[in-house]
DNA sequence: TGCCAGGCCCTCTTTAGGGCCTT
């Protein structure tokens, strides 16, 4: 797969329409099937974290009033990811942020987000729940840090699209995964999945 | 202080409702 960046927010609440705005993003650049290289930091938006949030995250306002402004944090990590594709884990969520967080400084997005709840939920039908978390257990995968901060939070979205490429390549057959591929299993209806991944599959002695 | 959204997906569906996910 080419470079990629898994990016996470945390935030603190649901919904920039509403007026919720990011208190902390990560990214992580995947390249070769290994992390190259990590961003992270806290930003204050001057905006209050409800306590909900902060027992949720573990990020309180006191860490947030020392923390760089949100402009200057999301000038930083845009830089820090350039026009490497994204990938999130529920990326409809990250994706909210990033566009509203990046319209405040007058930034558009340039590239796609590819999300690994989706994916998870096609390839790995099985799991018992599709929560990163749950998804971390189930695969075996190592717990980075702390769930619901931002890095941690990251690193184990990038392990486990790592580990999704892996299942497409050796239990799939597929030949080469990019993330346009990604977009398209994600995007499929279930009933379609195998139809799409047939397509992409590695030139078997029986097909030559 | 507590609340808020939105897209995907299943089903006892499609003229809808509700659970799952993200914080």
């Amino acid at each position: 797969m080419e470079r990629v960046a898994v990016i996470d927010f945390e935030t603190t609440g649901l919904s920039p329409a509403m007026g919720d705005r990011a208190t902390e993003i990560a990214a992580v650049i995947l390249e070769g099937g290994r992390v190259v290289d990590r961003y992270q930091s806290l930003m204050n938006a001057g905006v209050r974290v409800p306590a909900h949030i902060e027992a949720l995250t573990g990020i309180s306002n006191a860490m947030l009033r020392e923390a760089p402004p949100a402009s200057d944090v999301m000038r930083a990590v845009a830089d820090f990811v350039g026009d490497s594709p994204l990938v999130a884990h529920n990326a409809a969520f990250d994706a909210r942020f990033w566009d509203a967080e990046l319209a405040r400084i007058t930034r558009k997005r340039q590239q796609e987000f590819a999300c690994s709840l989706l994916l998870a939920r096609r390839l790995l039908p099985q799991a018992p729940s599709h929560k990163l978390g749950a998804l971390i257990e189930f695969t075996r995968l190592p717990v980075a840090g702390r769930y619901h901060r931002a890095l941690a939070d990251a690193e184990m979205a990038a392990s486990l699209l790592l580990r999704l490429e892996a299942e497409l390549v050796a239990r799939h057959q597929v030949a080469e995964v990019s993330h346009a591929l990604l977009r398209t299993i994600q995007a499929a209806p279930k009933h379609q999945l195998e139809r799409c991944l047939a397509r992409h599959r590695q030139a078997a002695p029986a097909d030559a």
